[in-house]
RNA sequence: GGGACCGUAGUCCAGCCUGGAAGGAUGUCGGUUUGGGGUACCGGUGGUCCCGGGUUCAAAUCCCGGCGGUCCCA
């Protein structure tokens, strides 16, 4: 064990492989690429971090649903999107025997979990009391990665939790958009310390088959980008692939920030635009334009849907200027999707972990105290165990704890054992305890020796209490000062040349072309991450790679 | 998708180039010792040399194919 390289800052990639193997996460020598098999320690935390961000979910409206495994082909390629962005990727499922009529069916897994959803929302969902649809599924979806794998990262099995919503118009769609990055920020940030950055995902790199994509990303050590979450907001694009039709209050929908649309019994399509007292209303037959008319309108309140007044007074032009005496009601659903996957996890370990092996926030780690007997003599031996006991039943109820009674380690290897496994405190009783009636707590710390308390039995609880709270700070200022220079803003090329051997990421004005960015990829092995959610605007500055007009800082590094 | 390297005991690895008896460390089991930061010693245990095919009197070793892994590049 001695040999293994245990040194982060040398090596990350090696420390990485090596610590998720002998900290017990992962044993990948199961004969499937891509497909380790979890160990307690591992799949604990996992677990812990799905079920933090489903009680999350549930306290913000959302209900467990379970769909199967198994998608048919036929469904799944319906958003053509889509079915270009993971085609390439899916496993086929047939059956050994197939009967006659199946034998053209091919069924794939789940590489996620859209298609599957959608296609029995589209039965579920008829009304606008039916709206928002809130779900979420805690699953495994699976995805044939070529040969990069890498356990947690990237795998062929993933463990995950997605959420698709359904609303009845953009305005609550984009509203959700913001809950799922503050449900996200929440586990993250307040439950795992993992610091992280909001990007806007360049259009070439969005979801297949959505409008836009929002993303978290981290940075591990080595400076590479890691996507820990996404939020997508797929428009109507799915809603229109597999029929998610509602029938609405009244039939106009709003598309964008000032922009309606209607459809009347033929399925001509009005489009309303307003701007201050302005209104400019086109109407449509697919996308040829019949008629079109511009003049002012009065209204009070906001540019809303739900504004009567507005929708009445536009009701009114539509019937005057245009002859038209019905608008239907019938809508297609607005959707986003969401999820956060086992990578999490990797973060936690590449951030917090040290040289030592693991260290993992209080609330996800699968032994939170262990307790170790010291002893001399069988005389000493029963009375310490006997304390162990006393102790352990002490604090059972509240914390996953256990004694290590195994006597044929010596108590500086389970030290040193239970440091590599991340456990967070260690409770160690011997002679000196049991005569004080004492126990010494001793807290994992960042690459040292654990930190020592020796505090009264019926202080116990009080003080493991405090030292909780202080244990989980130190680990959050630590990846707090670790973030604080790990992006760097620069404005010219040369600068960012003399620094990508640092280990970080940057932030630099960009011309937004497609183009340009994979000549930067090609050139420093960089990928264009994306801009803030709010694009930070970048007038007056030039590319800092083609030397054209820049539109908007973007985040550019190396990534997983 | 392209390339490089690798697969030998539970684990880590030597042996392969130059074909000719399967090795070490560690673990594990038994014992003695030791125990508040990875005790020491003695004895035992443990291998379809990744899989399949080929060349050869003879293959862990050479050749071909597959599976699995690591890294670099897209």
């Amino acid at each position: 064990m001695k040999e293994v390289n245990l040194d982060k800052n040398s090596n990350f990639s090696e420390w990485y492989n090596n610590i998720v193997r002998i900290s017990k996460i992962i044993d990948d020598r199961y004969p499937v690429k891509g497909m380790p098999v979890y160990y307690p320690n591992g799949y604990f935390a996992i677990r812990k971090i799905l079920s933090i961000l489903e009680d999350e979910l549930e306290k913000n409206g959302f209900e467990p649903y379970w769909f199967p495994i198994l998608i048919p082909y036929d469904i799944f390629k319906r958003e053509s999107e889509h079915i270009k962005g993971f085609e390439s990727e899916v496993f086929y499922v047939t059956p050994s025997k197939p009967i006659e009529e199946e034998k053209e069916i091919k069924y794939i897994l789940r590489p996620t979990s859209e298609t599957e959803m959608y296609y029995m929302f589209s039965l579920w969902i008829k009304s606008y009391r039916d709206l928002p649809l809130l779900t979420y599924m805690t699953n495994t979806v699976y995805r044939y990665e070529t040969k990069a794998t890498k356990p947690l990262i990237r795998g062929r099995e993933i463990l995950w939790n997605e959420a698709h919503t359904v609303h009845k118009d953009l305005d609550d769609t984009e509203r959700m958009i913001k809950k799922s990055m503050e449900i996200y920020s929440k586990v993250f940030w307040d439950h795992l310390s993992i610091p992280h950055i909001w990007v806007r995902r360049p259009d070439w790199d969005k979801f297949a088959g959505a409008d836009y994509t929002l993303a978290a990303d981290t940075i591990l050590p080595d400076g590479r980008f890691l996507q820990i979450g996404t939020t997508h907001l797929l428009g109507r694009n799915f809603s229109k692939a597999f029929n998610i039709i509602f029938e609405d209050e009244h039939p106009f929908i709003k598309i964008d920030k000032n922009k309606f649309e209607a459809f009347n019994e033929n399925n001509y399509r009005y489009e309303i635009e307003i701007i201050e007292n302005k209104i400019k209303i086109r109407l449509y037959n697919n996308n040829e334009l019949i008629k079109s008319y511009e003049g002012n309108i009065e209204f009070n309140g906001e540019i809303s849907e739900d504004n009567k007044d507005l929708i009445n007074k536009i009701s009114d032009i539509i019937k005057n200027k245009f002859n038209e005496n019905k608008l239907i009601n019938k809508k297609f659903a607005w959707q986003t999707s969401f999820g956060i996957s086992m990578r999490t996890l990797s973060a936690v370990i590449s951030i917090h972990g040290d040289n030592k092996g693991l260290i993992l926030p209080f609330e996800i780690s699968n032994i939170q105290i262990i307790i170790i007997p010291i002893y001399y003599s069988e005389d000493e031996k029963n009375k310490i165990l006997e304390y162990c006991e006393k102790v352990y039943n002490l604090l059972k109820e509240k914390y996953r704890v256990r004694i290590d009674k195994d006597e044929t380690k010596s108590p500086g290897w389970k030290f040193n054992q239970y440091e590599l496994l991340g456990v967070p405190f260690r409770i160690s009783i011997g002679k000196k305890e049991l005569e004080n009636n004492t126990v010494t707590i001793s807290i994992r710390q960042y690459n040292n020796k654990s930190k020592n308390y020796e505090v009264k039995l019926e202080n116990l609880l009080n003080e493991l209490n405090k030292l909780i709270v202080e244990y989980d700070k130190e680990i959050k200022e630590r990846a707090r000062k670790y973030f604080e220079n790990k992006i760097l803003k620069l404005d010219n090329l040369k600068d960012l040349e003399n620094n990508l051997d640092k280990n970080i990421a940057f932030k630099v004005p960009f011309c937004m072309r497609e183009e340009c960015a994979k000549n930067i990829k090609e050139k420093y092995s960089l990928d264009v991450r994306g801009t803030d959610i709010i694009p930070e605007e970048a007038k007056d500055k030039k590319c800092i790679f083609c030397n054209k007009d820049a539109k908007y800082y973007v985040y550019i590094g190396k990534s997983y």
